[in-house]
DNA sequence: TACGTGATTGCCT
DNA sequence: GGCAATCACGTAC
């Protein structure tokens, strides 16, 4: 049986890479007015402090605002006009950098994420980021929650461990898109991307 | 005020 | 595997 308990901030790696790999099999929570959808994490990508390819790399704005909070809050932004992608917050109080969640194995909820992702198929329901805050229903209102403790969106710890984590390149960038930032459960078929990077 | 850009997805072939 | 859709934000004028 998984807990729900939330993550304690305390527990968290101050690092971005460290924290990108301890959230992997964590979950991920969401409270609907329909009940509770869930998912493991089974995908994440750092941006790591002066990275090129990170939205804080030019300082903090308004809407980049929440990478900078201390560890553990929610960044929400819009791609593309179209996606919204999820991120959690890393390293210190003022410094911006956080880790983009890639890839949900769904838990709980299915229903309602079939729902909110108007598809049937389980394996695309979370798999890519702009595919899991549709799931989850995750938009910019939810910018700048503490993801540490019981509310509306929180990360919550497992009880099985992540298992194997392999490590690549990340997808999608063209500054700063060599370093091995990008984290994986390899063989889980709820990994998004290009096969030629899931290898395992 | 205008324009270029992007941490993607879904549909078509 | 290729490509269009679509818009908020940041920077420049």
């Amino acid at each position: 049986m998984r807990s729900d308990r939330p993550l304690s901030r305390a527990e968290l790696p101050i690092d971005t890479a460290a924290l990108a790999r301890f959230l992997m099999g964590k979950i991920v929570m969401r409270a609907l007015p329909e009940g509770l959808v869930s998912g493991r994490i089974v995908e994440t990508e750092a941006y790591i402090i002066g990275d090129a390819a990170g939205h804080a790399y030019r300082g903090i704005t308004p809407r980049t605002r929440s990478l900078f909070l201390e560890p553990g809050h929610a960044y929400v932004y819009l791609a593309y006009g179209i996606s919204s992608m999820l991120n959690v917050s890393s390293e210190l109080p003022g410094v911006g950098a956080g880790i983009l969640i890639r890839a949900l194995e769904p838990l709980d909820g299915i229903p309602i994420m079939r729902r909110n992702r108007g598809i049937e198929r389980l394996r695309d329901l979370a798999r890519g980021p702009g595919r899991l805050a549709a799931a989850l229903r995750i938009d910019r209102g939810l910018d700048g929650l503490d993801l540490c403790r019981e509310g509306p969106l929180w990360l919550a710890q497992d009880s099985t461990g992540p298992g194997e984590i392999a490590e690549s390149i990340r997808i999608g960038l063209s500054r700063d898109a060599d370093r091995p930032l990008r984290f994986y459960s390899p063989g889980n078929p709820f990994v998004s991307g290009p096969t030629s990077l899931n290898a395992g």
